[in-house]
DNA sequence: GGGACGATTCAATCTATCATGAACTGTCCG
DNA sequence: CGGACAGTTCATGATAGATTGAATCGTCCC
């Protein structure tokens, strides 16, 4: 009960569901990008993101000098979302902004964008990959799985490298898989011609025959 | 947006949110009561509730010199659910407390108790009748039902006392069918022997007769 | 009528909390 | 290294909003 007052509290401040609000597309927002959103200065956004962090309602993810912002669990987006159609005016759902999609890239040495995103997610889906606290453990039947690829998973863990990460995407604002799993994982695609670098940059297209496996082996339409 | 913050700063509050977490059972509660458990002085309850009310959150009915207050709609009391949950330590659902249940009895001339509340339910989730602004109007399939149970409502939408009423019950806190509509029914199911008076009492059985009846037409279990 | 009681209103406080400015830490990059 | 930038911390105001006491209104019931 005192547990519920204070969040309904945290919950209860403009600046504060301003940020909310904006993190409910499930994506993650640096500090001063949350800032800008809910109209407030830094120094009392970092307050207030501190609180939710401190709340469990947010977690936060370093990288580099940014700090990423995001909800600790989905329940929190379906709070926010229940109180919304409390909204007498159920005015529209606001004008979908249009964003520049970064589809499908490399991330130093793995996939990013909005592919290398949707890959982990499906891998997590199909209990392949288990997400714990942001690090990717891998599961008896996703060894299977990765094996019927060809990637022996069992050499990968024995490497110094960390075996999987989940690395935040700059465009996405969404984890993808890094670490060597993710590495290889990429070597595997370019070797089997799912995908293709282009030249002088990091983006990666998909060859008809991508298009195909993913479909068949991961149930992605991409 | 403007007024998401508003409902949620509203929400945000330890003594609001005490009383609303008292109204997710359903029942209607007086100020007094409300200003109990909320533990603030009458007056800033009265501040409170009309808060709340203003903003469509709760609604009121006056009954004498009581106001009972209620949700005004059930997605209020999803939005306080998903917010329930988003506490850290479920420490398990608060005990029920055990109430003293009026089960079935007569409120002056008509059905009330929790089989009274029970019975406006059903009619009204079958379409019998419909609540609008807590007056419950009748619908042809409603017609119907009531000339089958041999209750001719043409006759009774043309005298002077209201058709039907919805009266908030003193022991169910939820509302119940007055009118003249509860009355005949009441007269009708004495009549066909589905309850019994008991002497020098309010209260009503409900015969074996009754106890079929119920589930057969209306599907109730009693 | 008259007292008891439920509920509300109003003006006067009081207080928890948010915003602000200045200073500080840590990272990036030329 | 040194400047730019992301983010935080701290002490100091500022203020929205809750609380309180006194007064008022309406209903109930003897």
């Amino acid at each position: 009960m005192e547990q519920l007052e204070r969040i309904a509290s945290l919950i209860g401040d403009a600046s504060r569901m301003k940020m909310l609000w904006s993190l409910l597309d499930g994506r993650a927002y640096t500090a001063t990008e949350l800032s800008i959103v809910a109209d407030a200065s830094r120094q009392s956004t970092s307050m207030h993101l501190s609180k939710l962090v401190d709340a469990g309602l947010l977690k936060v993810n370093s990288q580099g000098r940014h700090k990423y912002y995001s909800f600790a669990r989905q329940e929190i987006a379906y709070a926010i979302e229940a109180m919304s159609v409390l909204m007498p005016p159920p005015t529209q759902v606001s004008p979908v902004k249009p964003q520049p999609i970064k589809y499908c890239r490399t991330c130093y040495d793995h996939m990013a964008g909005s592919i290398g995103v949707k890959l982990l997610d499906r891998l997590v889906e199909r209990h392949y990959l288990i997400l714990e606290d942001d690090t990717p453990a891998i599961t008896e039947t996703g060894k299977k799985f990765f094996h019927d690829l060809g990637i022996d998973t069992m050499e990968l863990l024995s490497l110094k490298r960390p075996f999987a990460r989940a690395c935040l995407d700059w465009s996405e604002r969404r984890f993808h898989l890094a670490g060597s799993l993710g590495n290889v994982l990429l070597k595997k695609l370019l070797e089997e011609d799912w995908v293709r670098r282009v030249a002088n940059s990091r983006a990666l297209v998909i060859t008809a025959k991508g298009k195909q496996c993913f479909l068949e082996v991961l149930g992605l339409a991409v």
